[in-house]
DNA sequence: GTCTATACACGGATAGAC
DNA sequence: GTCTATCCGTGTATAGAC
């Protein structure tokens, strides 16, 4: 088998076993036996263990860097933000073993800790500027204090709806519907600092497709 | 060194360590280390590691159900509300190695994951309890969607805002700061779907915790 | 590039003296 | 009850043949 196919099938392996499984109870051994190779070969194109979390890694933070870029008009189109949000949760669901244990394995790789939280800053800043945005297009009304309560609520969403999802009903991650009621819940969350002809919009695309998973 | 002094210590030296590193980072030869006792005495007192997790989440559980507990008018009386959310804030920061660790550790030890799975569960009644009990006094105003849209963030902050917190700041819980916050947040994110009286009585209360801690 | 065999380290756990 | 010494299993990682 060619150089990056193997690669290849080594970190696909690695990346379903680590999200079934959880990062820390999937061995080199079992790697290889599942991907049909046998351990010196896989220590052949991963030098450590270490090295496939962080081009799994990699992968995630280069997909999900520019989905943090709010653009310009973006924010006051309710549609728009659906699809960005159902982008950035789909990706998280594709990567979700980081989110299981992320100060686990933020500790044991300094560098992928500190660039995971260095992403979570930019959420929060992307937040923060949509914010301001929707506030000046005279879509969003709340307070500072207001604003700062919406933004950890979905920080703690974009961060921890997923393993949250994951603990009762690992199976809704496949079919989406987890992916989809993370967005719904966080677009109910703004409905009362919405203003009305926006909100309106915001509260039938909520129901909507949380009736299509329910 | 009495038979109930020794296993008291090697508990809370685990406790502090399991809070500090994290569970899975903490040997059984750290412990004793720590606890200036020898490797044998630690299995003396406990024959496998996972005795001591559960242990202490057997005092966590006892700790948590009776503040689960909806009483009955408490309800309607947000600084005694207030005050039953800080008591389970206060013992979740100080067993907050479990929710550091949610899901390796139910899957390790499966009668704590399916207590911890159980205790969420009550969890959930509980605030739905609430928020009927809410209703019944005209206090809440909000609905079945709405409803269901706060008890799933509610959750989410009653489980990961501590781990949260101590993926930034670590420090927050020795001066309980972060558990104020968490509590600033409870509330404010219920404030829309309050009625009058109520609603200003609370909100003065999460600006006025809130400042002190900021 | 891929294999088999194996070294090495570490953590959980036990044996047996005191 | 407590100690020291040690076993054993497991997981990462390497050596060297093909």
């Amino acid at each position: 088998m060619a150089r990056r196919d193997t690669r290849e099938l080594i970190l696909s392996t690695s990346l379903a076993l680590f999200n079934r499984l959880g990062e820390p109870n999937v061995t080199t051994n079992l790697i290889a036996d599942e991907a049909d190779i046998s351990p010196g070969n896989l220590y052949y194109h991963f030098r450590h263990k270490q090295d496939i979390v962080e081009a799994l890694f990699t992968r995630f933070a280069q997909g999900l860097t520019p989905l943090l870029d709010n653009g310009d008009a973006a924010a006051s189109d309710a549609e728009s933000l659906w699809f960005r949000l159902h982008m950035i949760f789909e990706l998280k669901g594709e990567f979700r073993f980081l989110y299981r244990n992320l100060a686990d394995i933020g500790e044991r790789m300094p560098k992928v800790g500190q660039a995971l939280r260095g992403l979570m800053l930019r959420e929060r800043d992307s937040i923060t500027g949509l914010f301001q945005d929707l506030r000046e297009h005279s879509v969003l009304e709340a307070t500072a204090g207001e604003q700062s309560m919406l933004r950890d609520q979905l920080m703690l969403t974009l961060t921890y709806w997923i393993p949250f999802a994951d603990l009762f009903d690992p199976e809704s991650f496949e079919d989406g519907s987890a992916q989809v009621q993370a967005i719904a819940r966080i677009f109910q969350l703004t409905l009362p600092y919405l203003s009305d002809p926006f909100r309106q919009e915001t509260e039938q695309l909520a129901s909507a497709y949380l009736a299509a998973v329910e």
